[in-house]
DNA sequence: AAATTACGAAACAATTTGGTTTCATTTAAT
DNA sequence: ATTAAATGAAACCAAATTGTTTCGTAATTT
C-alpha cells in the first residue's frame, strides 16, 4: 500500500475553486475533456491543466477512449484530508460545543463546562 | 450567523504546509509571534505573514498582551471544510468500500455489490 | 484521401505567493 | 531617560499559479 508521492498534494489541489467544481462535476459522471470544459468559461486548455493538477494529486483518473480522454473522480486521496481534519474534532467537541451551549443557554452554570484557559508558557515543545 | 466574507478562504489557508504546522502548534497552546517563529527556520516576518493569512481565514485569533501579540487556534472555519468533505462520504461508502471488499475477498460474488458503470452521456446538467 | 475532432505541449503574460531585509512604532526593562 | 524587545508595514525579489494563444499529432468522419 505504498502511497506514491504525488507531485501535487491534496491540500494544494483543492485550494482552487475551479478544481473543486471539477471534482463535483466528475463525481456525478465520467466525462471527456471537451464536455467538461463546456461547463466553464475558461479555455479548454486551462481546464485541461486543472485536470492535470487533480490527476497529479490522485483525485481523478483518466482513460483514453478513442481520441478522447475521459476523467472520473477518485475520492481516495480525500481520506488524507479527512484524517487531517479529524485531529481538530476535539476542539469542536470541547471548545465550540460548550461555547454554543453557553451562548444559547443564558445559564451561567454552563460556564463550568469550559476547560480552563491555557496558561502562556515560554518554554513549550 | 452571517458568515463574514473573509479575504482568504479556508481551502486556500490550509494549502500551505507551514500554515498547517502553525495550526497544529497553536492547537496546543496560545503563543506570541516570537515564540511561534522560533519553531520555524524562516524569518519572523514570514511567519507573521502566514499568521495573517490564517487570521484572514478566521482560523486563528490574535490578542495584544503588552508588546506582544498572542495567537490561538480558532477551529470553527474548518467546519466548512468538513461540510465540503462530507459530500464525498458516499463515494467512500459505495465505491471504495466495495472495491476493498472485492480486492480482499477473492470471492467473485462480491462483484455484485458494485454499482453499474456509469454511461457516458453527451448532454448532462 | 482529406477534413475534422480531441487533446496536450509549448511559449508567453499577468498575478499571486512566499520569502527576504530594512525601518518605524509601541511597550517594557534598566 | 535610555536601551532593548516585539511586532507589523513596506519595498523588494524569485518562483509558482493561472490563464492565454498557437501548433502538432493522433483518431474519427466524410
Amino acid at each position: 500500500m505504498a502511497e506514491s508521492v504525488s507531485k501535487h498534494d491534496v491540500f494544494q489541489a483543492i485550494a482552487d475553486p475551479t478544481r473543486r467544481r471539477l471534482l463535483r462535476l466528475l463525481g456525478d459522471q465520467e466525462m471527456s475533456v471537451t464536455i467538461i470544459s463546456g461547463h466553464f468559461t475558461m479555455s479548454r486548455t486551462a481546464v485541461s491543466k486543472h485536470l492535470r493538477v487533480l490527476a497529479d494529486a490522485g483525485l481523478v483518473k483518466d482513460q483514453k477512449v478513442g481520441r478522447e480522454t475521459r476523467y472520473r473522480l477518485d475520492p481516495e486521496p480525500l481520506l488524507e484530508l479527512k484524517k487531517w481534519l479529524s485531529y481538530y474534532e476535539r476542539f469542536w467537541e470541547n471548545k465550540l460545543f460548550s461555547l454554543k451551549r453557553y451562548v444559547e443557554s443564558d445559564d451561567p452554570a454552563v460556564m463550568e463546562s469550559f476547560p480552563p484557559l491555557r496558561v502562556y508558557m515560554e518554554n513549550e515543545e
